[in-house]
DNA sequence: GCGATTGATGTCAGTTACTGACATAAGCAT
DNA sequence: ATGCTTATGTCAGTAACTGACATCAATCGC
C-alpha cells in the first residue's frame, strides 16, 4: 500500500486545466483544483511556483528541441536559415495527436490575460534562449537577437494557425509558409493599397 | 483650501518607481506607496488596477502615435514600410529629456520579472492594434500581423540600445539601423561560420 | 443663496494567492 | 531497528485586491 497516490503533479495539472477551462482561471481557486485531487493548497505550491505555472509546466522540454535545432542546423548557413531549423525541429515536439489537447490549453491561455501575460514571458526566454545559441555560433548581435525574434514570431503564428478549427496542415507547412512570408516582407516590392 | 492635494495619480506614480528602484519591487507594499505620499492603499487601487500598473499608466498615449503613423504613411507604401514609418512616429514620443526616466524606468522593469510579463503584454497589444490599422489600409493577414510584430520588435530592440549608457545617437537612427538589419537577415546571403 | 449631486477620498471587512515553520509517515539505506 | 529522505499535511501569517458604505469639498440647478 502506497501512503500517496502517485503522480500528484500530472493530476494537478490536469485538474487545473480542465477547471479554468470551465469555469475560468479567476473563479477557480487553488484549493479547489487542490480538493479536487484529493490533496492540498500547500502541495500545489510546492509542485508549481503560483497558479499559473500548472499550465506552462514542461515547457522547458520543448525549448530545448528549439536550442538541438540551432546546434543542428548545418554548418555555412545564415542566422535565418538557422532559425528555421531550429523552429522546425522544436516543432516535432506538436504531433498531430496533441493538438486537441493543445487547443483546450491555447483556448485557456487566449481567454485569460494573466496566463497571456505568462505565456509572452515564455516565449521571450525561448527567444532569448535562441539568441543565445545563435551567438555561441558565432552570429553577432543584433542579427542574432533579430532573427531569434523573427523565429519565435513565426512560429506563433504558425501554431495559431495550426490550431484553427479547420486547419489540416502540418505545423512544419504552416512554418514554412510563415517564412516565405516573412522573406516576401522585406524582400517584395509589392503595394498593399492606392 | 482644497479637499485634497491634486495629482494623486502622479504622486502615486513618481513613488512607486522610487520605491521600485530603491528597495525593489516585490519588497515594496502597496500600503508603503501610498502612505509615502499621504493616501490610502484603496486609493491607489481606484487609480491602478494593480501594483504593476503604476509603471505603465500613460502608454496608450504613446501608442497612439503609432497608429496615428500608420495612418500617415504614404499611400501605395508596402506593410513593412508603413510600419517603420508607424514606429518612427511612435517613437517621437521619446525625446532626449525622457532618456533618463526612462532608464530609470527600464531598469526597474528588466529586475522584475513579473514587470516584465506585463510589459511583454503591453508591446503584443499595440502590435496587435498596428496590426488592425494595417488591416484597415487594407494589407491582409499574415501579412500584416507579421509586419507589425516586426516592427515592434525593431521598436524593442533600438529601444534597448538607445537606453545604453554610453548611447549618443537618436532612438530613430536606432531604428532605421534595426530596420536595416531586418531587411539584411532575409535578404543577404552572408554566411555566419565556417 | 441653498439644497442636491458629484467626485475623490477614507474606513473596514473579506477573499485568495502565496510563504515559512513544523509535523507526519512511508520507503529506503545501513 | 535506526535513521534519513521525500512527499505530504497543518497552521499561522502577509499582502494583493474587492465591495460596501461613509465623508465632505466643489459645483450645479434653480
Amino acid at each position: 500500500m502506497v501512503r500517496w497516490e502517485p503522480g500528484a503533479r500530472e493530476r494537478l495539472q490536469a485538474a487545473a486545466l480542465d477547471l479554468y477551462a470551465s469555469k475560468g482561471f479567476e473563479e477557480t481557486t487553488v484549493v479547489e483544483i487542490a480538493q479536487s485531487v484529493d490533496l492540498t493548497e500547500r502541495t500545489f505550491f510546492r509542485h508549481f511556483v503560483d497558479k499559473r505555472e500548472v499550465i506552462f509546466a514542461g515547457q522547458d522540454v520543448f525549448q530545448q528541441g528549439f536550442i538541438d535545432g540551432v546546434a543542428d542546423a548545418p554548418h555555412g548557413a545564415s542566422p535565418l536559415e538557422i532559425v528555421t531549423s531550429a523552429v522546425l525541429a522544436g516543432s516535432g515536439f506538436f504531433t498531430e495527436d496533441r493538438r486537441t489537447h493543445s487547443r483546450q490549453r491555447s483556448a485557456v491561455i487566449t481567454a485569460t490575460p494573466e496566463l497571456r501575460e505568462r505565456e509572452l514571458l515564455k516565449m521571450a526566454s525561448l527567444a532569448a534562449a535562441i539568441a543565445g545559441a545563435l551567438r555561441e555560433r558565432g552570429v553577432p548581435d543584433p542579427a542574432a537577437t533579430l532573427a531569434a525574434e523573427s523565429g519565435t514570431t513565426v512560429f506563433r503564428m504558425a501554431f495559431e494557425r495550426w490550431l484553427e478549427p479547420d486547419s489540416k496542415r502540418t505545423l512544419i507547412e504552416l512554418e514554412r509558409e510563415m517564412f516565405a512570408e516573412l522573406a516576401a516582407l522585406t524582400g517584395s516590392t509589392a503595394r498593399s493599397d492606392q
